[in-house]
Order: structure tokens, then C-alpha cells, then sequence
RNA sequence: GCGUUCGUAGCUCAGCUGGAUAGAGCGACGGACUUCGAAUCCGUAGGUCGCAGGUUCGAUUCCUGUCGGACGCACCA
């Protein structure tokens, strides 16, 4: 389909730099990138459309004698280039109805495969994403939710793209509120274990971390008690350490227990315990070279004000390195270790100001790969009643929240009967529920601070994940009763295929063959401006199209089984594009639900 | 104060490098289950795209200003 588009739009630029010559005219038109190739609102226009306006001042025609002319043009080229559509004038638009045969013959050899897509505009880019970064003093909650599922589709957006990805997460297991869960664990923990308690085990570090607030209340020296432990962390305190690493494993391990369930995976995890002091000595490369200046008191800086940006401290007075120091050497270890041509971080949009600083400082250390990196800063999650605070207790648990949603769609799932045809009610119930968070948070363009209402998460109508999930169904439970009825024709052979083909050139079903063709434009919009809320929109679409589709045209009951035999294999191509789809939108795909 | 970002239907959101009549879902109202699964579908009502200028043949989209919200401007992370 891109090749076909980019055809068609090569013919219309020679064809009017033929009439700017032919007009005796010799400014340029421009390059063929002004030329806009769009999709016109309605099938009945055409395939491709290329609006004229901008050349009616380089042609001194009106855009409409312009297009007509246009046409003429590539009418005249002849079947070397007429077998691949005809043109037409519209109006002020220059419009290609595509030969819907041969598009049709491609969509349907999609047929149950995996791997169909073969548009590849990022072929051969390394991009690493790095997304999640959880710190290990309490549980992940719903905003860990939106960026993961952020940081996860993405990834499997920009591979099915063609991208070589590696996915990071930076694990944040230092620091003073990890010492701070440690002291209430000493202090109430009395050395029981997660099981001891019954809970999950980053819950549980999570339950100390909050007893440290009770602990503040009881013992004012709370705060300087937790300094000292951080001070006893650093020095490398044997006792110390025993517990750090107890508590930290717990966390870890409950963490990724969650990030299972949420289909989420990475590469390569990478420990802030063991990087925080790298980029201290790239920092004091800086100062020698003269990009950093040292103050009177020993601290190092960097002026950021000709870029509009502040005056920031890169090492403290006593030679520590801070937040940022790491980042700078984080990133170029990584840049060592896995060469990229591009490194997302996915971190809320809070720390915008941070990364412009951090990339503005590696450009300044002469790092060509640093227009490289990209902040993907995506919005807080809001609840109706405000924003979710710990001190509150107004934070969403992601462990509660799924499980919650899980309750709910068996409740559904029994409420309308079905438990007995699903297999297993509950694991199909987590799977609609992930389905309906997922779509739920990615629908939304990531900039955005977003509004996370319980009530209507919880409802499955709509534009929602178990709406495309069910669609999926539908297609599944159309090609379970045509492999019963016998009219199904798997076979891919291009003969066959080609002759499925022209039983479904026609007026009905080129809506949804339209849809499933534009599959690639919409992945390849996804992966360039790296918004899975494109894909999330490309899904919504496709299941509306198909369910106008199958109710308006039979597949089983037709009079005409070469029809519904070709029919059949479109709903295979369906089913096969919603895999994929549900696949890159972290929502599982069922055959029944 | 400075910076970043957002402002589209009653509510939650789409609208892709400026292009053909600004779209969904929820909610409201009215319809469709002897028919491939009604977690569905169809119809109706609902918009000065915050406001004011500017650029352009053309602006929800770009620029400037302005109003409103969010976030940021630590020797915290």
C-alpha cells in the first residue's frame, strides 16, 4: 500500500512540473515532499487524494483546471501506469481510485499469519526505551501503570516498525526513603517476612514505609536517624547492607511480580546502587575542559542561562555526586554499552525541565548522540477527586486496581452467562481486565495529565479495550463456525487468492479491506511520533468498521458460497490484524469471551 | 516572577508534517435480540475548537498577545 501511495504520488509531481514546464514557467514547484497525499473523507472520492491549492499561484490556474489537467496527464501514460488505479479530478483535488483487486490479494494473504506487516520504515534503527524506574520503598500504583504500558507498547510499536529495541529500567534501590522504610522496619518489624505477615512482599515494604510517618510523630529524631543509616549504607556498614539487600529483594521480587501480570518485560535492568557514582568523573572531565566551573566553596556548575535554563550543581562541596550527575553517567554507559541511535526516556512529564537540562549538559560535553535523546513525558494520572497523594492515602495500588477489575469482568462474565463457555473464568476475567486498563490509559495522548474515573474504567461499553477485544471474539467465533460449516479456504496460493479477491472487489466490503490496508500508515504514525494513542485510535477503529461490516454483510448465510468462502478469508485477515493490534496495545487477544 | 505544557459537545477524549461537512465514547431521548455471540448495532439532540489579533488561497492545527488549569525553576530523586 506505501508503495503503491508513494507511486501515485511521484506520477502527479512529474505530471505538474510537466505543466509548469509546458506553461513556460520556470519556478519551482517546490520538492515532492510539499506535495500532500491525504486520505479523502469518503470512500466514494477515492483512494489517495492530493489537494492542488498551493500550485494555483506557481501555475496561475485555479486549483480545479489544475487538477482536471492533472488527470489528463496520467490518463495519458497508459496502462504502465493505469494498472495500478485511475485518476481523477474532484474538485481541487487530484484523487487515485487504487486497483482494489490487487489491494484486496494483499490484505488476504495476511491469513492467520503472525508476521504479515512488511512495511518497515524504521528498519535497522537501534533504539533503546528506558520506562518504569520504580523505587524499591513501596509498590507500583497507577501512574507505574500508564508508564509502563507506555514504555511497553511503544517498544513493541517501534520493533513491529522495523526498530532493533532494547527495553531498560533503571531500578531506584538508594537513597533516604529507602533508608527510611529500613528504620520502621527496625523499629516495627520485629524481623518478620512478607509470609510471616501475608503479604505480598513489595506491600509489605511498602506497609514500613508508611510506619515511618508514625514513627516521626513518635520520635522526633526519626529523620536524623535515617540520615545516619544512609551514612551507615554508604560507608558500607555489614549490618546495614544485610538488611538493605533483605528489604530490596522483597521489593524487587514483588514488583516484577506485578510487571508479569501486566505483560511487561525488560532487557536489561539496571540498579541505581550500582551507577550512582558514575558520571562523576565525566563531570570532572567537563570542569578540566572547561565546561563546568567549580565554586568558591568546592561545588561544581554548570551555567544553562543562554539556553533559558538555570544554573545547576553537578557535584556537591563534598564531592557527591547528585540525581543529575547520575543520569549523565548512566547515559553514556549505556551509549557505550549498546550503541543507539535514539534513547527514549519514559518519565512523567514533572521532569521535563531535568532531561532539557541533562541532554543540554551531554551536548555541551560533546556528545554528537545526544540530539538523539527523547523525553517521552507523559501526564499525571487524576482521580475525581484530586490528585493521588501518599500522605492521603489516595493512591491507587496497581496490584488492588487490577484485582479489582478482574472481580468485576467475572462478575460480568457471569452475569451474562458465559462462565461455563469461557474455559476459565477468572484467568479470561483478568484478561478483559488488563484489556480495559490498558486501552484506557493509552488512549490518551501522552502529554496529557489524564482523568482516571474508577466508575468508568470499570464499565466495558464503548470506546473501551474489552470493546476491541470483542470484536476479536466475534471474528473468531464467525471463523470457528465456517471451519464447521466447511466453507473455509485456507490455502495462501496466489491463485486462489487472487480469485478471492475479485469476488470481493465491490462496493461492501471495500470499507473494511480500506481499513485493514491502513494498518501501516497508522503504525508507522505511531512509531514516528511515538504515541501509542494512535495505534489505541487505529484499534477502535478497525472493530467499529468490522461490526458495521458483519452486519450488514453475511459471511455464513450467503446464497453465494464463492462469497462467503472470500468472505471468510477477510475474516481471517481481520482476526489476524486485531492480534497484531491487541499485541502492540499490551491488551490480550481472545477467541472467546 | 520566569519556563514548559494543556484548553475541542454536559462529561472523558480523538483530530497525524496546515486542506474536502471538526469525530468517538459516556450521559440524555427513541428504536433493534425466532437472524454468523445484544460486552453489540441504528437514529435524534448537543460545538463561536478558551479569547483577540496575525501569516495563508485555506488555521482546531503555525506565530504573537491574553485569560484559565497543571507541572517545573533544590548541594531531593
Amino acid at each position: 500500500m506505501t508503495d503503491i501511495k508513494l507511486l501515485w504520488k511521484e506520477a502527479t509531481y512529474s505530471a505538474l512540473k510537466s505543466l509548469a514546464a509546458s506553461s513556460g514557467l520556470n519556478e519551482s514547484i517546490g520538492d515532492i515532499e510539499s506535495l500532500v497525499a491525504e486520505y479523502p473523507p469518503k470512500p466514494e472520492l477515492g483512494d489517495i487524494g492530493f489537494p492542488l491549492f498551493g500550485y494555483a499561484k506557481l501555475l496561475r490556474k485555479s486549483p480545479v483546471a489544475i487538477a482536471i489537467e492533472v488527470e489528463k496527464l496520467l490518463l495519458a501514460r497508459g496502462e504502465e501506469l493505469l494498472r495500478y488505479g485511475r485518476p481523477k479530478a474532484v474538485g481541487p483535488y487530484l484523487n487515485i481510485f487504487l486497483d482494489r483487486v490487487s489491494i484486496v490479494g494483499d490484505i488476504l494473504a495476511r491469513g492467520a499469519k503472525k508476521n504479515w506487516n512488511a512495511s518497515q520504515p524504521f528498519e535497522s534503527r537501534r533504539v533503546m526505551v528506558e520506562f518504569s524506574c520504580p523505587n524499591t520503598n513501596k509498590p507500583l500504583h497507577l501512574g507505574h501503570l500508564r508508564n509502563n504500558v507506555l514504555g511497553e507498547s511503544l517498544s513493541r510499536i517501534l520493533k513491529a516498525a522495523g526498530a532493533q529495541v532494547k527495553k531498560v529500567n533503571l531500578i531506584n534501590d538508594r537513597g533516604i526513603h529507602i533508608c527510611k522504610s529500613m528504620l520502621a522496619y527496625q523499629v516495627y518489624g520485629g524481623g518478620r517476612s512478607p509470609e510471616d505477615e501475608g503479604l505480598k512482599s513489595d506491600h509489605f515494604v511498602g506497609k514500613y514505609y508508611v510506619l515511618f510517618n508514625q514513627l516521626k510523630k513518635e520520635n522526633p529524631k526519626a529523620e536524623e536517624k535515617a540520615q545516619e543509616l544512609l551514612r551507615l549504607w554508604e560507608s558500607g556498614d555489614p549490618e546495614t547492607l544485610s538488611l538493605w539487600k533483605k528489604m530490596n529483594h522483597w521489593a524487587v521480587e514483588g514488583i516484577k511480580t506485578t510487571y508479569a501480570r501486566q505483560g511487561v518485560d525488560f532487557d536489561d535492568y539496571y540498579f541505581e546502587s550500582l551507577t550512582y557514582t558514575r558520571g562523576k568523573q565525566e563531570v570532572l572531565d567537563g570542569l578540566a575542559r572547561g565546561v563546568f566551573y567549580r565554586d568558591l566553596d568546592g561545588s561544581v556548575w554548570v551555567d544553562l542561562e543562554d539556553v533559558g535554563l538555570d544554573k545547576k550543581v553537578l557535584l556537591r562541596k563534598d564531592g557527591t555526586s547528585i540525581y543529575i550527575t547520575q543520569d549523565i553517567g548512566t547515559a553514556i554507559q549505556r551509549s557505550k554499552d549498546w550503541p543507539f541511535d535514539e534513547l527514549v526516556y519514559v518519565v512523567a512529564s514533572e521532569q521535563h525541565y531535568h532531561f532539557r537540562a541533562l541532554f543540554e549538559i551531554l551536548n555541551r560535553l560533546g556528545y554528537s548522540w545526544s540530539k538523539n535523546l527523547f523525553h517521552l513525558a507523559y501526564g499525571l494520572v487524576n482521580l475525581p477527586s484530586g490528585r493521588m497523594k501518599t500522605r492521603e492515602g489516595t493512591v491507587v495500588d496497581a496490584d488492588d486496581l487490577i484485582d479489582e477489575l478482574t472481580a468485576l469482568a467475572k462478575k460480568e462474565i457471569e452475569a451474562k452467562g458465559r462462565d461455563s463457555l469461557v474455559g476459565d473464568p477468572t484467568v479470561v476475567a483478568e484478561r478483559v481486565a488488563l484489556g480495559a486498563l490498558h486501552y484506557y490509559l493509552l488512549q490518551t495522548s501522552p502529554t496529557k495529565d489524564m482523568l482516571y474515573d474508577p466508575e468508568q474504567s470499570l464499565s466495558f461499553t464503548g470506546n473501551t479495550g474489552p470493546y476491541i477485544q470483542y470484536m476479536g471474539a466475534r471474528a473468531c467465533s464467525i471463523l470457528r463456525k465456517g471451519k464447521e460449516t466447511g466453507l473455509s479456504q485456507d490455502s495462501l496460493d496466489e491463485s486462489s487468492i487472487s480469485a478471492a479477491a475479485k469476488v470481493l472487489d465491490n462496493g461492501s466490503d471495500w470499507p473494511l479491506i480500506r481499513c485493514l490496508a491502513s494498518f501501516s500508515s497508522a503504525l508507522e504514525g505511531a512509531a514516528r511520533v511515538k504515541e501509542p494513542s494512535i495505534m489505541a485510535a487505529y484499534a477502535h477503529e478497525l472493530a467499529a468498521e468490522f461490526s458495521a461490516w458483519y452486519r450488514d454483510n453475511p459471511v455464513l448465510s450467503n446464497p453465494d458460497p464463492a462469497l462467503s468462502a472470500g468472505r471468510l478469508r477477510l475474516v481471517n485477515a481481520v482476526k489476524s490484524t486485531f492480534e497484531q493490534v491487541c499485541e502492540l496495545l499490551c491488551i490480550p487477544f481472545l477467541e472467546v469471551m
